[in-house]
DNA sequence: CCTTATTTTGTTAGCGCTACCAAATCACGC
DNA sequence: GCGTGATTTGGTAGCGCTAACAAAATAAGG
């Protein structure tokens, strides 16, 4: 027969070898691996010792293929803020391959091409389907997904709805600490660019900064509000209505990072040294948020956990309804961070600096 | 035994079901799957036909079982740009969950931290390593790696090594062409930001730009020449010091786009418009590029593609080291692209434009 | 002590696929 | 026709692991 050796790398060790080292059946052996309760605790102990000397570690292949567990699934993302699909790529990764999934990844162009993507995945034989925003905001792509009768999570999604499973950071709460660190830093005239209109975060965001700005008893100025729309260019325009007023802010609270960097920018046209005159603060912490200078305070959304959350869910659904059983969507949120870099100071002048 | 119907998804269907619907065995079905070419036109004809009619599509974790092919791949990257990571793993996941493999991810800092992270890849099983930049220009890593007798393959490296597999692009050729476009739309004083000191692609872009200059005639001015180092903040200062020249450029080439982006802040701020006034260009076309506004214009690797096929090259290397075969190091060069976006445009001026 | 519940361990079979060899078929010439 | 070689197909076994059941060991109870 003299199979090849060493095919496994030098991971050739087994379960069988570890049974044999161990002197029980590698059954037992399996029953440690996968934390099983039914095993003496000393049984396990000594499999355990085994596995550590051994070094082995369990082949994923012939795990799927026996527990017939074995889950392909999809990954769908648009617009990718590249920023963030990299670290939504490293979570659901991680993840994934800890479980032995197989992950098949499509794109589309916004909720309009996800039917016919969706579709691809379903015919590749996907099990579950995993959506970056803006898809995981989309009602109509969850009306397709349920359609076809797959199973999905979402990421990030900013619309609460209780009917489908989501992983999500609390986007006013964010918006509201965010904010009223600002104001603990001495700020009264706070400008905010709000975000696209077309997306939900946008309003949880605003929301969250009025709250905080009520709370302190301060009112957000009309003049100090502007649109944007998540690009630099529009932070950049919006920045510049608000700065060209007579009554300047002394900080400007952004829906995005990209639209922070681009008021950055509008302030040094003007002048104006960040964060000594201004102090100007994003949302997202992508990859824009380090790399301008100087580098902005921000609010950081933690998408590797969030990624890798939503492997485990979607896997826990499918699994359930491998088994007939009825699954609860589980709506879970994760925790923000605030993230001060340089863009931001406390301010000393109490109302509104003066013009230069 | 009646086991749960329906587990993998909606695909349940195996290679006996296409050999009984074909009327073969299902050897012959796996011969055809597999492009052997023992098989009969005929018969492969029906058999992809029944394929197609079924929506067969094979289990990877059975195959990689059988075969004994399984290969686990570690990815090792650090001080990931994460606009590059991202496409990096696009590139990389979808290669390798096309051939059924695992992949295993590490991240470390810099090429000091390289050698405990590629310890732990290669307890866990690994079969190869893929290196991302700046890794892969390291010759301490490869070093490493050689000694662990763990084949490797290193993705954008620029450092030209014969012992080594990579996949990169001709930085040199690429730095000559965005040069020489430059130069056809009329610029004549163009300003070059280097990149930082210790990468080697650095050097390779700066003299794709002095060969192209030579070559039409022109001379690189020492005053239009700083040094940078890759960040944003550098590009910043490395364009004032070139823009407070008197003789001003009409173009500035940075070695990346973040510097390029610190370029074009510098000119905003001096009042320059981009690109009517001053045409700017970077390299790489990270997120960044297409972030900021103007969007610029700029080299972009097609990194996606690399990362593919330095997953194809690993794999090859790991199959003939277990058969045994001297695997001879391959170094393939894929194409680069011009971007051409909005900060870049001809220039009228046949010398430098005066001070406004 | 033996019966009955309970926990712990072992045995068997099979997940879907392919390596390997054996069998069948075909091609061609004498 | 039959042998020889090439081509195309089929059978068998097994990759490493884990359900499902069976057996053994232990605990509980009278």
């Amino acid at each position: 027969m003299a199979r090849k050796v060493g095919r496994r790398g030098g991971n050739i060790v087994t379960i069988h070898d570890v049974a044999r080292h161990v002197g029980v059946s590698p059954m037992t052996v399996s029953r440690v691996i996968n934390g099983e309760k039914n095993v003496r605790e000393e049984t396990r102990a000594k499999v355990l010792a085994s596995v550590e000397a051994l070094n082995y570690s369990p082949n994923l292949a012939a795990r799927s293929l026996a527990t017939q567990d074995a889950a392909r699934v999809g990954l769908l993302y648009s617009n990718p803020s590249v920023a963030f699909l990299s670290e939504f790529l490293l979570g659901i990764l991680g993840e994934s391959s800890q479980a032995g999934t197989q992950l098949l990844i499509e794109s589309c162009d916004g909720p309009e091409g996800a039917a016919a993507a969706l579709e691809k995945l379903k015919n590749n034989g996907c099990d579950g389907v995993i959506l970056s925003p803006p898809l995981s905001d989309s009602t109509r792509v969850a009306k397709t997904l349920q359609d076809m009768n797959l199973p999905f999570v979402g990421v990030a999604a900013a619309r609460p709805a209780t009917d489908i499973c989501a992983v999500s950071i609390d986007d006013h709460k964010a918006a509201f600490a965010m904010t009223r660190r600002l104001i603990e830093l001495g700020h009264r005239d706070i400008g905010f660019i709000k975000g696209h209109p077309n997306a939900y975060a946008s309003q949880l965001r605003f929301d969250g900064f009025l709250s905080a700005m009520a709370k302190a008893g301060l009112t957000a100025e009309p003049h100090l509000i502007a649109q944007g729309y998540f690009t630099y260019r529009s932070g950049f325009d919006a920045a510049e209505r608000i700065l060209s007023h007579k009554q300047r802010p002394t900080a400007i609270f952004a829906s995005n990072d990209d639209m922070a960097a681009g008021a950055v920018a509008t302030a040094h046209r003007m002048g104006l040294d960040v964060p000594d005159q201004l102090t100007i603060v994003g949302f997202d912490d992508t990859a824009m948020a380090s790399s301008v200078w100087p580098e902005l305070t921000t609010v950081r959304q933690p998408i590797a956990d969030m990624a890798a959350a939503s492997v485990r869910l979607l896997l826990e659904q499918i699994r359930s309804r491998r088994l007939g059983r009825e699954f609860e969507p589980v709506r879970e949120v994760r925790d923000f961070a605030l993230i001060e870099r340089q863009s931001s100071t406390f301010t000393s002048s109490g109302g509104a600096i003066s013009d230069s």
